[in-house]
DNA sequence: CCAAAAGTGTTCCGTCTACACCCATGG
DNA sequence: CCATGGGTGTAGACGGAACACTTTTGG
């Protein structure tokens, strides 16, 4: 194979992931201390070089795979960092992608291995490098799309209570909302469907729960 | 200096400027024959290689400077591309920009010299490798951000009247507006102010001309 | 029996939409 | 004098925001 470009630089290029969870009413963010040179030991996210044969979509489905056990998860792609000293170490692009879990999924076991701490998104140390504005520019992301699309699914467990739900909206959106006003759009979604059964775990009286039906939601 | 991932992959990473200009009352992009091969003589963005000591925002730039002799131009980032196959030649990361620039203040010499032609967006040719994905992607953010911000003035005069710009918003809505409508909108726009001259050129009547006070946005 | 969370409608206000006629002037 | 584009206001529809009480039951 000819390399037509070979005139030109090569640069290091990496993905970043925002890992964002949902847990005792706040917005989380998945951080780690940096396992390599330079800055080890710093809070950064988690990331890993890409491969000369994976797409970066592939790429960073890989790293999140790697990180948390987990498949099919929520990835969207926040835009390319790339300022010639944005990593200490070497020139290096690098990729941010957002992802949405929900924490209980999440294996405590893999989540001691690789020494990952869930920190409140509003209360984050600084972390290596550009990482702290890639978080900030994911949640800008979250909170413009949330209102569009269903996104918070993603950081609850496949049945929940519309309490729930309640406060992960408030929880990206950083502010309360009235009870009566949420539930009566939340009615209006066809997708969001009451499932039989009933919580009982959250309050005396039970909750209904309701699951986010994918089929319906993509008519 | 020390080479701390020099057992990762480097990758050629480009820009793509996705350059659009309002023209005949409709949203056009700058395109031109592709001059390297493979895809010599295709239908291509404008673009090139980030050199290792540019920022991918200078890189795209110095891109847009090139092409254009342009500088201070709306110029945003719409994301980074990186299926391995994207680019047939080889693998190439390529990260998209949009600009937005005033065909008037753009040299046809220039135009000539590289061979760039204005073609309506909704009858593009097929584009060299994804780009068609990248302009799709890049109109939709548009469209999406002309409802917050203040964009369409960079596809403008300095000076216009309320016709041109609603002309401009129609073009990139792709819909007609309701002129009454639109510029009772517009009226509460504190920074799109009233200059004193009228310009004769579009109506015998002659229209009141307005300026985009940017002070007054920033405030 | 009471604390604690679930559940439920109505009114008000501001914003968006639809819609038609007069004005000024160059040719 | 008339064709052409510039300029203006009002009424109805719609969607979002404010707001308070009843229900159920585990402890």
């Amino acid at each position: 194979m000819v390399d037509y470009y070979k005139e030109h630089a090569r640069l290091y290029v990496s993905i970043d992931c925002i890992v964002l969870g949902f847990d005792e009413g706040k917005l989380k963010l998945l951080i780690g201390h940096r396992k390599m040179d330079p800055g080890r030991g710093e809070w950064s996210l988690y990331g890993d070089f890409v491969n000369e044969d994976e797409s970066l979509d592939d790429s960073a489905s890989r790293v999140l795979y790697e990180l948390t056990g987990m498949k099919d998860i929520y990835l969207k792609q926040v835009g390319a960092y790339g300022e010639v000293n944005r990593d200490p170490g070497e020139r290096v692009i690098s990729v941010a992608y957002l992802s949405l879990i929900n924490v209980n999924d999440y294996d405590e076991e893999l989540r001691r291995q690789f020494d990952l701490h869930w920190v409140a998104v509003d209360q984050l140390p600084k972390l290596y490098g550009d990482h702290n504005e890639m978080v900030s520019n994911a949640v800008s992301m979250l909170r413009r799309r949330i209102a569009y699309e269903p996104l918070s699914f993603n950081l609850l467990p496949e049945m929940f209570t519309l309490t729930q739900l309640q406060r992960v909206y408030e929880a990206i959106l950083g502010h309360e909302i009235d009870k009566r006003n949420f539930r009566k759009r939340i009615k209006q979604m066809p997708f969001i469907e009451k499932t039989g059964s009933i919580d009982r775990k959250t309050s005396k009286r039970g909750a209904a729960q309701y699951r986010f039906n994918k089929e319906m939601y993509d008519l």
